[in-house]
DNA sequence: CTGGGTGCAAAGTATTTGCATGAAC
DNA sequence: GTTCATGCAAATACTTTGCACCCAG
């Protein structure tokens, strides 16, 4: 089955590009904010097909799902305080290596996402304690 | 808000240290399949208030969502051939630590997954080779 | 042209909620 | 005894599907 570019699909897709990491409720939202012209069933329609092709991924951060485009390998910080995601990078392979030895399976590859508290988190809950 | 410890709330509980890691329909099944007298709604209650009290929690492991009782610190090896899901031990603290150099966020904990064949399909496939 | 894609509305699932009754503490 | 939890059924998401029409390749 061949799969077409259609204009909805490059919607969807370039949202996503644009919002870094989305649920699909938030998705959703930027769409019709955008007022882009598509109906909600093409929306889950190509989240589906996009993530069939490999050009999107599902991941759950914190307890939810979001929806982001394929990149180069990366992990997740997630502050605990303002819900902020960030891509950070780590040394993946090193990780892989370091677990594989504690580990009778072979492994391949691996999600990883940090929790904790960003930046700006951090400074504000310093300046409460001045 | 006082929680109280119910026939149904353990049964659930008990359900998920029975199965380790299930899917929130897995955990229907297995509850109806030992005739335990609960209903669903009971069951979805259930489920949330486990995880306000953070007794259990969930998590995404290739893309489904699965619950699992809180245990200490550890991650999730996922077989891409079988799905068989296992706990494995990594140093998290050191990861941490890693990570925290390249990165100007305050981390406190992170959950991996990692990915790749398991023992048991590791020997299937090397056998097809022969 | 032709077959996959779209929009709409309707159908499914999954999960939550209101209310009277039952059971922890 | 109170107050929270349960069961049932109804309500509310959320997501998928059937079908006629449309457009990318």
């Amino acid at each position: 089955m061949l799969r077409r570019m259609t204009t909805q699909k490059r919607m969807v897709y370039q949202a996503l590009e644009d919002l870094g990491h989305a649920s699909v409720e938030v998705l959703i939202e930027y769409l019709k904010d955008h007022n882009e012209q598509i109906s909600l069933s093409t929306i889950y329609r190509n989240i589906q097909t996009l993530l069939a092709e490999e050009k999107i991924k599902i991941v759950k951060l914190k307890g939810n799902d979001v929806l982001e485009t394929v990149k180069v390998d990366h992990a997740h910080f997630i502050c605990e305080q303002c819900g902020r995601i960030e891509d950070i990078m780590v040394d993946q392979e090193k990780i892989i290596s370091k677990a594989a030895k504690g580990c009778i399976h072979q492994i391949k590859k691996c999600d990883m996402a940090f929790y904790g508290l960003c930046q700006k988190c951090t400074k504000e809950t310093k300046g409460e304690r001045i």
